[in-house]
DNA sequence: CACCCGATTATCT
DNA sequence: GATAATCGGGTGT
């Protein structure tokens, strides 16, 4: 198996930790099943510095652990009917920051996936971040998880991602902050969102 | 306790 | 492309 990823990988800016999750291997056990993805789209969000983020304003109950769990899962429902699925990543002299992972590459539980999210086309299973939360079964019981450690949702080394297969961009669904290019994207993958 | 609104999605036209 | 669905968090009264 890959190496699980450690607590230095998510010890650094959460921007740079954004960009190194491409091609990283979400694994999730779900009812004794593995469900795993490709990670082929995220986006950095950190703290006092950025207007888009939940950190913005400071600590509250739901962004606490963006502040003080580092490697740690941060899940949050949003537009009443959705999951978001985040790592907290940030470097040490940053006050909160993690990454909003948008978009895998289905890989293992396939049929799984499929039966979680009523949908059988490949294509529409995994490409956006409410989608892939209800295909892998994330709900807010997958909140402050360590994903340092073999249990029920860590990320392992995946594929090798070229730099010049990376596409930088203004982030999605944000009202304020344009001009920050915190997402990313692996442009030879058809399961970026949008 | 009332109000506003959001790191989205599916389903229209 | 436009919009309804849907509900918990955050804020202020």
């Amino acid at each position: 198996m890959d190496p699980i990823l450690d607590r230095w990988f998510y010890s650094r800016d959460t921007v740079l930790v954004a960009r190194d999750l491409l091609g990283k291997l979400l694994v999730c056990k779900y009812n004794r099943k593995l469900l795993s993805g490709i990670i082929v789209e995220t986006e950095g969000y950190r703290a006092s510095d950025d207007p888009a983020s939940h950190a913005y304003k400071g600590k509250t109950r739901r962004n606490a652990p963006m502040f003080d769990l580092v490697g740690y899962s941060y899940v949050y429902f949003i537009y009443g009917n959705h999951f978001c699925f985040n790592v907290v990543a940030k470097s040490n002299d940053q006050k909160a920051g993690a990454v909003l992972i948008r978009a895998l590459e289905p890989l293992d539980g396939i049929e799984f996936m499929q039966k979680n999210r009523k949908q059988e086309d490949l294509q529409l299973l995994t490409n956006g971040p409410g989608k892939l939360t209800q295909a892998l079964g994330i709900s807010q019981d997958h909140n402050v998880l360590d994903l340092t450690k073999l249990k029920k949702l860590y990320i392992v080394d995946g594929i090798l991602v070229k730099s010049d297969d990376v596409v930088t961009t203004n982030r999605i669904g944000i009202g304020v902050a344009h001009e920050k290019q915190w997402r990313f994207y692996l442009a030879s993958n058809r399961w970026v969102s949008k």
